[in-house]
DNA sequence: CGAGAAATTGAATCAATTCAATTTCGGTGG
DNA sequence: CCACCGAAATTGAATTGATTCAATTTCTCG
């Protein structure tokens, strides 16, 4: 329609199967795409928004990648969530006035901006689209659980094996490699967001490169022993050992 | 309309206000009170639903309480939440087939059960509805990123301190006594709820009490520093005695 | 009243942190 | 292109908060 139409559209977006759109047909898609405002990419340490940002819209990654960051009256920083491509952020705000979080880049990144009213209006009509964003929302509870289940009852080792079996399988799903990725995460991020130090992360990955489940070449991360990996982190290497060996 | 109808209203509930009919007016409120289906009784250990119960309702807590747990893999337990009346159960399975953690009554209690079907319907005709549901899973996941923040940055003392306030603040807008109360919860699932072990917490409720900051009588607890509990709990005690000193 | 569950208390242990000292990485300007 | 700077990461040694283990004591409720 414009020069600044590059043509994306939800209908051409390849993470459109994990996103709003994936339980919509052609019409209903159609509508949805009508009132998604798509915005410049943002470049790393960019702050799509923050706490006291006035809540109108939630966004979904196009590209790149955001983490949600939560300030507390003390001044710590608490790392809440990692959002790739097809990941809507925002949930956690719809009750405010304000964003009770912040969203930050963590690399050059594009994000559809989705006006909340329209999208509730759009809700009203397209009971599938009701349907998918309270599934969003159900799930995103659902893995909070999980997390807390990891936080209490996890070590420092089966923590960061968790996170990095999760992260491989959802880029997995996002048709990028599983075996090999490129961390637009720091340790410091990893460490906060799965409550342990920096140097607990660096000596787990120097020790985890020993044991050969993974090599890391600073960011790039590469995962050699996958289900070894997701049976460790759920505790259960020693059973698997035990059914291995007898 | 039959013997059974005790006459068992939202309309009649002292606890409305904290519940769905919140936003609603009297006519939608009588739509949402013709759908809810009231049970007999749940005793103390009653599973309201579990793991593999098919998802079909929200429940509502009518008078008692329960807590939420999961099961992992590896047959550990972890208490991911308390509800009081008023409370919603449930929203974390609305994208799946079974519900996906267990609720148990603490104590004698009782539940409001909400149709999912007919509730997602009725929030197709009623704004204020769709709305106050997506407010409730959105401060859900709000008050998750919170507890991130507190298992992951927080002291013993200080989880044990945000919990007991918390828990307090919570029945005072039940109408409870915020002073005092009866613990329905055990040390056991404190201490699973706020990753630490039953005699951490042992431990600290009697510290608390050497402290004066609470009197502890098996189950009966009374608060008597609520102001300095919350501020230590926030890990604001230091800065807040600076100011008391100078 | 009695048995099992829940809670308390102390002592020893340990996993992860904190502190400290380098090393490496990533970006910028000469 | 390379030198330089601050940020990020690594590695080791000492410390510590909470756990684990163990022994009682106190509830709870058939």
């Amino acid at each position: 329609m414009t020069k600044m139409d590059f043509s994306i559209h939800c209908q051409s977006c390849s993470f459109s199967h994990l996103c709003l759109p994936v339980s919509l047909n052609d019409n209903e898609l159609e509508s949805l795409d009508d009132i998604i405002e798509r915005k410049k990419p943002l470049q790393k340490h960019d702050v799509l928004f923050s706490e006291d940002t006035p809540f109108k819209s939630l966004f979904a990654v196009r590209s790149g990648s955001f983490k949600s960051v939560i300030r507390t009256e003390d001044g710590q920083e608490q790392v809440v969530g990692f959002h790739l491509p097809g990941d809507l952020i925002g949930f956690d705000s719809l009750d405010a006035q304000t964003h009770q979080s912040s969203a930050i880049a963590l690399e050059t990144s594009m994000v559809c901006e989705l006006p909340y009213h329209m999208l509730d209006e759009m809700a009203e009509r397209f009971p599938k689209l009701r349907k998918q964003i309270m599934s969003f929302m159900s799930s995103d509870i659902q893995q909070k659980h999980e997390l807390m289940m990891l936080l209490n009852k996890r070590k420092a080792e089966e923590r960061l094996l968790y996170f990095l079996t999760h992260l491989s399988q959802r880029y997995a799903e996002r048709g990028f490699s599983e075996k090999q990725f490129n961390l637009t995460i720091t340790r410091n991020e990893i460490g906060n967001y799965l409550g342990l130090t920096i140097e607990t992360i660096s000596r787990l990955l120097t020790r985890f490169q020993k044991e050969k489940l993974i090599t890391v070449d600073g960011k790039l991360i590469e995962i050699l022993e996958y289900d070894l990996m997701l049976a460790k982190s759920k505790g259960l290497h020693h059973e698997l050992m035990q059914q291995l060996t007898c």
